[in-house]
RNA sequence: GCCGCCUUAGCUCAGUCGGCCAGAGCGACGCACUCGUAAUGCGUAGGUCAAGGGUUCGAUUCCCUUAGGCGGCUCCA
């Protein structure tokens, strides 16, 4: 058992003693206190006093999240405090600290405009300037209610309070006692807002070194369509300003990889609007890559023992009748089709279609597990508002497959399917990952408790065998089995759900699936659906803010460039070039009537990997200059060395 | 689907506080230049100002509806 002790000028006191997990919390910056608050047995509490610079700490460790946390926390609350003084009569929903940042929600008369912001935040910064002291106060439920008799919002929380309360909302009411923070001016000691909170707080505003004002929207009450919609303002806010602008630097960057652009700047694929919201065409340029994602896809399931199979993109209704997803999934599914008598539907998922292939004559224990591939085209009729470039579309291609085995093969299954599906993730180029475990919603599944208890278990060895962390998601699974999930993250630090692996008896008995055992007995299998890149142009699009646009050789449209010095020099690259089409190299030669230093430019511009320049010297040597999309440049080159360097290039899948 | 904002040439954007032929850069096309490492010069074409309706003597501009987009919420591969 651990204690937490801090020193202060000599003086030793005990924190929390009888503690199991004290931590303290760190970089709360601008020369404020190193430490606020404590977690004691899980739960953040304020300090009697802050810690400085000097005091000595014991018995505990330093959570910079925690403490950023505490810090997001009270900005939200200047900033709630500001919003009341601009307009007073908002009313106040909740403000937790969130990734990067925090929110608060208002009701207000009026939507928040750009304008409405700035003028928030230069009230904020007076707020901060003026040093108001956040200081805690007990109240009894009663009190509660009379302090914050004209707070509808804050009535209902204190009525919530101890009733299970989510996560955002607890950081009002989530504490073992109903508490209230005064807003104190330091010099006067009046009393300037106060707002009811958990806690804990920085010890006064003058600790915020950082903040900025993001952006607002609408947002359910609590998250429920059910509910009003509140205004919420997102900002963010830091231990420093360097902090800051090394985060807004990041979203900058964001912004410049954004997919939606680069596909309209590469020429990759767009959304023509007579087609309809979230239906993508893909440009030749973007074919190109498309074919290549596929083709390595394909080749490596053959290898893993996937046999490939087709089924149409529409259905009578039947099927998804018995699958269940007319009844779990109607809302997700366009309307149907009425054509001689019957009801068509467009496929929203591909697994019934595997189903009757499985169900096509009988299935022996020998042919267990059964693989079951297609880059299979589904629609799904996504609401217009969460339509968004190719992350999130109505028409989409998974590369999906639906694995048949006994309970005793399953295992094994999903050990050696995730180790295929993390290498393969690795070979296109994302290696830093982390798992999800998604399991039951009982309001939203269907199956016993006995198999949801058992699948659970097995997906949950084949995460932990992976050596990956594995995150709970509680309540995530499908109707029909809990899922794997592997998160990516790309090369800014985003993270991207990519891979999913299900487990699931229901559709087997749903369709009556069966197998001969070797005793003669007839056998329920299991079945695993899994998509490695969740569907074609979500990968595309991670795969594409991943790179920046800058594809590895092997996946780029266009592979090698020829740029001749002057026109005289166009033959001799077209040799060059011709030879490396030969090779199945996919190259060109500029030989528009732009100047060499353009044609440079427009290469560097298209993100081409390599760029082979040619005048007399080089023609009179046998040679290129070989320029990377870098910008680093290897002169007189032989041609041959050249050729075999790209090869090699695109062979290895090489990241440059 | 809900809340808010947006839509002017292929792209990025000016502009019109309701009024003569709506502008620029890039791109495209043409001509000249033949050039050694990220934009050669000149010229030409290109827009029912998203679509439909309304108000008005007059609408690209104001109002309404629809479509598409963007940012949130909810949902999600």
């Amino acid at each position: 058992m651990s204690e937490l002790r801090v020193t202060l000028g000599g003086d030793e006191r005990v924190v929390a003693a009888g503690t199991t997990a004290g931590r303290v919390l760190d970089d709360v910056g601008r020369g404020g206190p190193k430490v606020v608050a404590a977690r004691v047995n899980g739960e953040l509490r304020d300090l009697e006093y802050a810690v400085a610079d000097g005091d000595k700490i014991e018995g505990v460790e330093i959570d910079s999240k925690d403490g950023r946390d505490i810090l997001r926390h009270s900005t939200a609350h200047v900033m709630a405090q500001a919003v009341q003084e601009i307009y007073p009569d908002a009313r106040l929903g909740i403000g937790p600290p969130v990734e990067n940042g925090f929110y608060y929600d208002f009701d207000v008369a009026e939507h928040f405009t750009p304008d409405d912001l700035k003028k928030i935040e230069r009230r904020m910064r007076e707020i901060v300037k003026q040093g108001q002291r956040f200081e805690r106060r007990v109240v009894s439920d009663a009190e509660a209610r009379a302090e914050l008799a004209d707070e509808p919002y804050k009535l209902e929380l204190i009525g919530l309070k101890g009733g299970g309360v989510e996560d955002e909302e607890s950081v009002e009411v989530g504490g073992a006692e109903l508490t209230i923070y005064d807003n104190i001016d330091a010099k006067t000691g009046d009393l300037c807002w106060k707002d009811l909170c958990r806690g804990p707080h920085l010890p006064t505003t003058r600790n915020i070194p950082a903040f900025k004002l993001m952006r607002s929207g609408g947002a359910y009450w609590r998250g429920s369509e059910k509910n009003p919609q509140l205004q919420r303002i997102y900002g963010t806010a830091w231990e420093s300003r360097d902090k800051q602008d090394e985060y807004l630097k990041l979203l900058e960057e964001a912004e410049k990889r954004d997919h939606r652009k680069l596909g309209a700047e590469l020429d990759l694929f767009s959304f023509p609007p007579v087609i309809g919201s979230g239906l993508p065409v893909f440009h030749p340029k973007g074919g190109i890559i498309r074919r290549e994602l596929e083709n390595y896809s394909r080749i490596r399931h053959e290898q893993a023992g996937y046999s490939f199979v087709n089924t149409p993109h529409i259905t009578k209704g039947g099927l998804y009748e018995t699958s269940g997803h007319l009844g779990w999934y109607r809302d997700g599914m366009f309307p149907p089709m009425e054509l001689e008598g019957a009801e068509y539907y467009l496929k929203p998922m591909n697994c019934p279609m595997h189903n009757l292939i499985f169900d096509a004559r009988g299935r022996s224990y020998k042919e267990l597990p059964l693989r079951l591939f297609e880059f299979g085209t589904v629609y799904r009729y996504e609401k217009s508002g969460v339509v968004h470039g190719l992350t999130r579309v109505r028409g989409l291609t998974q590369d999906d497959a639906h694995i048949y085995c006994t309970r005793e093969q399953m295992q094994d299954e999903l050990h050696s399917l995730l180790k295929f599906v993390l290498d393969l993730l690795r070979d296109y180029g994302l290696d830093d990952f982390y798992l999800e475990l998604s399991t039951r919603d009982p309001e939203k599944s269907v199956g016993s408790d006995e198999e949801w208890a058992e699948a659970t278990e097995m997906l949950r060895v084949a995460a932990e065998n992976s050596g990956l962390a594995l995150v709970p998601d509680p309540g995530g699974a499908a109707f029909y089995g809990p899922k794997i999930s592997v998160q990516a993250r790309d090369a800014i630090g985003r993270t991207w759900q990519m891979s999913t692996i299900q487990v699931d008896f229901q559709l087997p008995r749903l369709f009556n699936l069966e197998y001969q055992a070797a005793d003669g007995s007839r056998q329920r299998p299991i079945m695993i659906h899994r998509a490695l890149f969740g569907s074609i142009e979500r990968f595309f699009g991670v795969l594409l803010e991943h790179y920046a646009g800058a594809m590895p050789p092997w996946l780029a449209p266009v592979q090698v460039v020829g740029i001749p010095i002057a026109d005289e020099h166009v033959p001799y690259l077209e040799q060059v070039v011709a030879r490396l089409r030969d090779l199945g190299v996919r190259a060109e030669v500029d030989s528009s009537g732009d100047r060499m230093q353009k044609k440079i430019r427009n290469a560097q511009k298209q993100k081409i990997p390599f760029m082979l320049l040619a005048g007399d010297e080089d023609v009179a040597k046998d040679a290129v200059s070989f320029r990377y999309r870098s910008g680093a440049q290897n002169n007189g080159v032989p041609v041959d060395e050249a050729v075999a360097e790209i090869l090699k290039a695109i062979a290895d899948r090489v990241q440059v």
